[in-house]
DNA sequence: TGTACATCAGTGAACGCGCGTTCACTGATGTAC
DNA sequence: TGTACATCAGTGAACGCGCGTTCACTGATGTAC
């Protein structure tokens, strides 16, 4: 910290710039397929820098996972931004519609990395991969603030339910070559998430699935 | 069909071999990441001979994803074939029960492409992207026959739902460097969808959403 | 039945290309005086 | 305030490497006679 040409923060600036530029071009190519020199162009700058702020492209995919999870988990896709005074299951039932939601199906840029890059993420690294179970976690908690225990299963295992859905559905949209068929995925899958939210809350029983599977 | 040293049924067979070995690697993999070399060398063949078969290495990809659908969806991962001779909500729990497992999980080799290429497929060309729509499809229409219209949803509706569920909690579970968090959560995914689809077919009516946020 | 032949599945060297990473450098900047 | 200097963020050529694809070939095979 003696002598610094320039500034720590300028330094820090451009490393989050690189980040940031990464980031958007994972989302929208994939890990593999992106290149440092596309990368660095992005940023405004060139090739050989990329070793002054980071050791590997892998590590850089680390970063870039991570930095989504600085973010509100929500605001990006929606105008309702979560609202922590409401009531635990109000968050619920917005995270639902922010998620499964064609804007955020459209913001390419912004998809949640869960959505944009599983399989990229199931080849890399274990740094890469635990920076993701993270950001699964993350979302699982959310969701299971807004949910209580009921006689089938506890919040936490319904919000793991939830979360499932919740990327499920966005990473099969995401994949499709008709966009109509994306749309109604979508929707039914948040509806059904919406449903099960609200059922949850009423306990209702679990029915006997071999008289149903009778019927 | 004149002269043929070699038989036709010879070269459909290494025609398949290579597109066995292919979707086995890209499995593990992923598209980009396995080379034509790799292929060829599995198959027991030279890289120059692809090109007798296929036109590009995209072409080969389609034909990878289209393969897995001629099988039976669920008797890969488990003992239990899907018994179409029974009622159709059974097969939907078989379904559940056979893609949502562990033996599903560990079995790369053998997992649905829905699970283990969701991101390579949504940079692929359009043709790729056809053939992966269509295993969904698939999937989807296997649920609706074993579910039935309620208040809230249609079957096909449900059947969306329970797709983004199946498929959710897989892909999540197979990116986890901690095996333990996949079992809890293919666990939990499970027990909802089974759920799911015992409840629907009570017809449980729709509560007031507005009530149960504000309980 | 045995042989000569035409076919084409399969071979492997070669191609151009872009990648991740390294490295000697340069020049904009903050500091010391 | 102005100047000389040391630092290190950023540069761009170069590296070795592996890729998808092409192509001239070879040799195992089914057919004609």
């Amino acid at each position: 910290m003696t002598d610094m040409p320039y500034t720590a923060e300028h330094k820090q600036a451009t490393r989050e710039r690189i980040i940031e530029c990464a980031r958007e071009l994972f989302n929208r190519k994939g890990f593999a397929e992106v290149s440092i020199d596309e990368i660095m162009a992005r940023a405004e700058l060139t090739r050989g820098g990329f070793y002054n702020h980071f050791k590997t492209k892998e590590d850089l995919f680390v970063e870039a996972v991570e930095a989504y999870a600085h973010d509100n988990p929500a605001d990006r896709w929606e105008d309702v931004e979560l609202d922590f005074s409401q009531a635990a299951p109000v968050i619920a039932q917005q995270m639902i519609n922010a998620y499964l939601s064609r804007t955020h199906l459209a913001d390419i840029d912004g998809h949640c990395p869960m959505v944009a890059l599983p399989s990229d993420v199931a080849r890399a690294s274990g740094k890469v991969r635990q920076a993701y179970q993270n950001l699964v976690e993350r979302m699982v908690q959310v969701f299971a603030m807004g949910l209580q225990d009921n006689q089938a299963q506890s919040a936490r295992e319904q919000a793991l339910g939830l979360t499932a859905m919740c990327v499920g559905g966005m990473v099969l949209a995401r994949t499709f070559e008709d966009a109509g068929f994306g749309d109604e995925l979508i929707k039914a899958t948040r509806e059904m998430a919406l449903q099960l939210v609200s059922w949850k809350q009423l306990d209702i029983v679990k029915p006997d699935l071999d008289a149903a599977a009778n019927s």
